[in-house]
DNA sequence: AGGTATTCACATGAAACTATTCTCTGAGTTAGG
DNA sequence: TAACTCAGAGAATAGTTTCATGTGAATACCTGT
């Protein structure tokens, strides 16, 4: 065993291709982001005022995901901040991402995140929420100075709540004598807006910024940048980039997809001790992603949801096509086996809606004419992944 | 033959119920003055 | 005495059940030829 791993652990030293693997992580800074010059100048012109000590106006921000809009905003905000030291009055940035859940998904939890960014304290629990806004006025009122808030994935907060805490924010202004807020919202949900107050719409779409996705060309050019940092000279075969961008491009042009495939590309490649990246790790590189994205779903849903497709999977071994009330007579199986509660067909019906949703399954009604009315469901896990699913579901339902 | 009525096996919606998590209030505690 | 802490009451939420209504076409049943 010990003689196994040494080999293992020495041409892991030996022959990295990474020079920075870093670099290709989600969460990296580049200094250029190429193709969003016209982006970046049309957020920086709206905020520009603020170096001025005026209000500016309150910006939202469109895109899917991996479009650069987080990255584009916090270029801004940095050169902002640069510049904010020769001002006469202060100028403050807080980013704050509402997605990350247990830190920021009530409007609670999002104020006490920014208090505690600006520099006060909140206890974690127990104190009113109109206390907490209070608390939140009274701290940043206190002293003269332009607030700029930029709320990334707002649309979570808004879905989970209300948008009570958008209009209050919005509505903030009024309150305070000393400072200014602006605020900057992100979402990759374009229908967001449709849905909100229309008073928070206005107020809060003052100007509205669209990212598009990028195009396989520009998303050759972000690969070829970081490539560069991330891998030492000639590991990347002819090819490898345009692939990895092609095939990214096809997920709506999301650059944090593509790379990723080529991280992931790397790693494959380094693990199996070759000497360059070639094009058959980046088709290795999808699969694996493809099939760690199932995985992680069905291994993190309830318990309920994998009884359900358990059963799911189980027909389809027999037989291509399956309907609810087969797959609701083997669920209840299953859970008399696991000595699990049995769920309502009305329930394990919009379970299997969900499935569809992720794209776990895919289904389509049709009708069966004197049988009935039903949907027809199929299994749209790779076959050579499903024994893996199958291997996951065993050891939660401990089958 | 051609038409229409029926019927099946669920889908889809809305409301009600329930267990768990959050928010809030006031009593108790601490600490500073 | 003001500020903090904490437990328990009450509100909000997510997951589910119950009840109600809808649905497309194969089949059964007419109806007049």
């Amino acid at each position: 065993m010990v003689v196994k791993l040494d080999k293992i652990f020495d041409s892991a030293a030996r022959n990295s291709l990474f020079k920075d693997k870093f670099v290709l992580q989600a969460n990296h800074t580049p200094e250029t982001i190429p193709h969003r010059d016209k982006e970046i100048e049309q957020v920086a012109a709206i905020l520009a005022p603020c170096l001025k000590g005026e209000k500016t106006s309150n910006l939202f921000i469109y895109g899917n995901t991996g479009t650069g809009k987080t990255l584009s905003v916090q270029y801004v905000k940095n050169e902002l901040l640069k510049r904010a030291g020769t001002t006469p009055f202060k100028l403050k940035i807080e980013y704050l991402n509402c997605k990350l859940k247990k830190i920021a998904d009530t409007d609670y939890r999002i104020l006490a995140e920014l208090i505690k960014k600006l520099g006060g304290t909140v206890p974690a629990t127990g104190l009113p929420t109109d206390s907490v806004y209070n608390k939140f006025i009274d701290l940043i009122d206190k002293e003269k100075q332009i607030l700029i808030l930029i709320l990334d994935e707002v649309d979570q907060a808004v879905k989970k709540k209300s948008d009570s805490f958008l209009y209050n924010l919005t509505r903030l202004n009024a309150e305070l004598t000393n400072t200014q807020i602006c605020l900057v919202g992100i979402s990759n949900d374009l229908r967001f807006l449709d849905d909100l107050d229309p008073r928070v719409k206005s107020s809060l779409s003052e100007e509205e910024i669209v990212f598009p996705p990028y195009n396989a060309l520009q998303l050759q050019d972000i690969l070829r940048n970081r490539a560069e940092k991330a891998f030492h000279k000639n590991v990347i075969d002819e090819g490898v980039i345009e692939k990895c961008a092609a095939f990214a491009a096809r997920e709506h042009g999301d650059a944090r997809r593509a790379l990723d495939l080529l991280r992931v590309a790397g790693e494959i490649a380094e693990r199996g001790g070759e000497k360059k990246i070639k094009l058959k790790h980046i088709d290795l590189a999808n699969s694996k992603i493809e099939r760690d994205k199932i995985l992680d779903l069905v291994e993190s849903d309830p318990k309920q949801f994998q009884l359900v497709l358990s059963a799911i999977l189980s027909l389809t071994e027999k037989n291509e096509k399956i309907f609810t009330g087969e797959a609701y007579r083997v669920y209840q199986e299953l859970c008399r086996k696991t000595g699990t509660e049995v769920l309502t067909q009305r329930r394990v019906s919009s379970i299997i809606g969900e499935f569809d949703m992720n794209g776990l399954i895919t289904t389509k009604n049709i009708s069966r004419g004197t049988y009935g009315k039903t949907r027809e469901i199929k299994s749209a896990i790779p076959p050579e992944i499903e024994g893996q699913v199958k291997v996951v579901l065993r050891d939660a339902l401990s089958l």
